[in-house]
RNA sequence: GGCGGCGUAGCUCAGGUGGUAGAGCAGGCGUCUCAUAAGCGCCGGGUCCGGGGUUCGAGUCCCUGCGCCGCCA
């Protein structure tokens, strides 16, 4: 039996689901749903991320440890697959322990081989935040882009990764691979990444504890993602049911949103050649969902919040619109209005109509039983083996969005065929062979259609089938062939299969929590600054050692500033109501990292706290006895 | 700054290897009655971003300018 391995990325248990989980997760489903009718084996591996420093504090501030917080989080995640319908075949966790198991083996046996070595990284650090940052990304004055504090250079022993010795191979195999990754775009971009060299990387740290330990080396826990990369392994009984792992490898797929490209498309396959171990055969990078056109916020992301979406609309269309709204591959937009008019006008009107129009008439005129086999017209034959042609191109590549095109292309068809055929005239007119034949081809049609889409809407699906009075909950191959009705299958109308939903109903209230999400965001930016932000500032103590005026300026003094361990000069604006010699010897509030600036061709490097307006200035002077250089909090 | 992509009807986008511009949505008009006031039909003269070139002929190839976007620095 022919195989079929996809993933999702594993998440991390640091946050709640939302649609881009979703969105990734679904996709991945119609993937494999789509390869089980076609009679592959398929194996759908999801799971969570589980370690690293963010869980390991995320967790102390609430109280907990780590796996306790990973526990909480991870029914989140296995709820919402639930309800969204996704039968993924294994859900791992990277502290599962076959997982830890194998994760610590791999490394050990890198090690041993040489492609794991101990070295030396050099960076800049951030004590309070444990953080190492490339200088690149340093806020100016070497402070921490998170907390805006200063960062030191450390040197820390640290294992790395030979990437730089996989360079040709990967070279090699992108070039006997064109299609390893897709969209073709991010292709190129990948290759031209390494084509520019690839240096070592490192793979451990030594600055948190929470992480699969370094088996020969405690004081390391393997980087996480190291760890989490081998989940596509481990999870499929790498080290632990090698017969399973066997079968299953490669995978066949990995789905993965754009951001995390560069770990599946270069350090994955560069650690699996290492390991010896064949790389997976795609992996395909979906682009990000936007919110009624803005960028998606963490209030934004309320709003298409996949429960919520779940409980208005329904699983099945949640999982039609983002398949269809969107070319799998590129941005796209989540905006109500687009969802409203898919459901009303290409669910309802065109499909649930449709069902419920024929079956309708089957009811009527044959009494509610499909009419004898038919051949078919050559019309018709051809439309529908067109549609499989167009629908099976696009499912092998991914392009759901096209796939649903030509299912409801399919659909449109057979609506336009009904006003064509006038099986009501036929009827009238006493054709009643006729007649059984446009039906049986019409109810063949939706036979095939549901099949189409059960990928998409697997609980709709089975609605279709159960109405052309079909027992089928998962189809097989064969089904997509002409002539699976029989003949003489009881039907039933039933409610229709989607609702239509009220537009302005829908958009009012969306228009609304997106006022309010803006409101509270807005709040937050310009009334409240977080205590993280605040701490960014960094006050100090300061006594004036030297005042003077600046030259040609009647506002402007040019203030020597003693703030403990060094000397600042700071142009300040107080000349209107202070005069220079009342300054010296005074202590100050001083703004110590506010980025320098030149005025007057003096730089001030910071300034000085003050009260007051145009008219006067109010210096706030603190008690002489306040030490230089104590923060100010 | 380097590399890559894109710029086609009001909107979202299709348009292998060059030969008289397409779909869906929105809008307008019409129409059937089996149906969820659904369906179906008709209506788009759009400088195919600008300029130059190759060609008998270019959204479709080449050069160039402008504007977006991605990756990298």
């Amino acid at each position: 039996m022919k195989k079929f391995y996809i993933t999702t990325p594993i998440y991390y248990v640091n946050d709640i689901p939302h649609v881009g989980h979703a969105y990734t997760t679904i996709a991945a489903d119609v993937m494999a749903r789509y390869k089980r009718v076609k009679g592959y084996d398929v194996f759908f591996l999801t799971g969570t991320d589980e370690h690293g420093q963010k869980i390991e504090k995320a967790a102390r501030s609430m109280g907990l440890a780590p796996k306790e917080l990973a526990d909480k989080v991870v029914v989140n995640f296995k709820k919402l697959w639930e309800r969204l319908g996704i039968g993924y075949s294994h859900f791992i966790r990277t502290t599962d322990f076959y997982h830890e198991e194998g994760v610590s083996r791999i490394f050990e046996m890198l090690y041993k081989k040489g492609d794991i070595y101990l070295g030396e990284y050099e960076g800049w650090y951030c004590v309070p935040c444990e953080t190492f940052w490339a200088e690149s990304q340093l806020g100016s004055g070497n402070v921490c882009p998170d907390c805006g504090r200063p960062v030191e250079k450390l040197k820390e022993k640290s294992y790395f990764f030979r990437l730089s010795a996989y360079q040709d191979r990967l070279l090699e195999f992108y070039e006997k691979n064109p299609d390893f990754v897709r969209p073709q775009g991010r292709m190129n971009e990948i290759v031209s990444f390494v084509k520019r060299g690839l240096e070592d990387i490192s793979v451990s740290r030594t600055t948190f504890k929470w992480g699969i330990p370094v088996p020969f080396d405690k004081s390391h826990v393997i980087y996480v993602w190291f760890d989490a990369l081998f989940n596509y392994v481990t999870g499929i009984g790498y080290g632990w049911d090698e017969e399973k792992f066997k079968k299953y490898w490669p995978a066949d797929i990995h789905f993965i949103g754009k951001d995390i490209l560069r770990f599946h498309a270069i350090y994955w396959p560069a650690f699996l050649m290492a390991c010896g171990l064949e790389p997976p055969r795609r992996i395909f990078a979906h682009g990000w969902w936007t919110v009624e056109g803005r960028k998606m916020s963490k209030s934004l992301r309320n709003i298409v919040d996949p429960n919520k979406l779940i409980d208005q609309f329904g699983a099945d269309v949640v999982r039609y619109f983002l398949m269809r709204e969107v070319p799998f591959g590129l941005d796209g937009d989540f905006s109500h209005k687009a969802l409203v008019t898919r459901i009303n006008s290409e669910l309802a009107n065109d499909l649930g109509n449709l069902f419920h129009r024929v079956i309708a008439m089957t009811e009527r005129y044959f009494k509610g039983t499909v009419p004898p086999y038919f051949e078919g017209s050559n019309e018709v034959r051809t439309k529908v083996n067109e549609t499989l042609r167009e629908y099976e191109e696009a499912m092998e590549n991914q392009a759901f969005s096209r796939a649903l095109e030509a299912t409801f292309n399919l659909v449109r068809y057979a609506n336009r065929y009904v006003d064509t055929k006038a099986p009501w005239e036929l009827y009238k007119s006493g054709k009643l062979e006729e007649l059984g034949e446009v039906l049986y081809e019409l109810l063949e049609i939706m036979r095939i259609t549901a099949i189409l889409c059960y990928p998409f809407m697997p609980l709709k699906s089975r609605e279709m089938f159960k109405k052309l009075g079909v027992d089928k909950v998962e189809p097989e191959e064969e089904d997509f062939n002409w002539g699976g009705l029989k003949g003489g299958e009881r039907v039933a109308k039933g409610d229709p299969l989607f609702v239509r939903v009220d537009e302005e109903e829908v958009l009012g209230k969306v228009l609304k929590e997106i006022e309010d999400a803006e409101k509270e965001e807005k709040e937050e930016m310009e009334e409240f600054v977080s205590i993280e932000d605040f701490v960014k500032l960094k006050l100090v103590v300061a006594e004036v050692i030297e005042a003077e005026r600046v030259k040609n300026s009647s506002k402007l003094i040019k203030l020597i500033l003693n703030i403990g361990n060094e000397r600042r000069t700071v142009v300040a604006g107080i000349g209107g109501s202070y005069e220079p010699s009342e300054l010296v010897g005074k202590k100050v509030i001083y703004f110590s990292n506010l980025k320098p600036k030149k005025i007057r061709g003096i730089e001030s490097q910071g300034m000085i706290l003050a009260a007051g307006n145009e008219e006067r200035i109010y210096l706030p002077i603190l008690p002489e006895d306040t030490p230089v250089g104590s923060p100010v909090k």
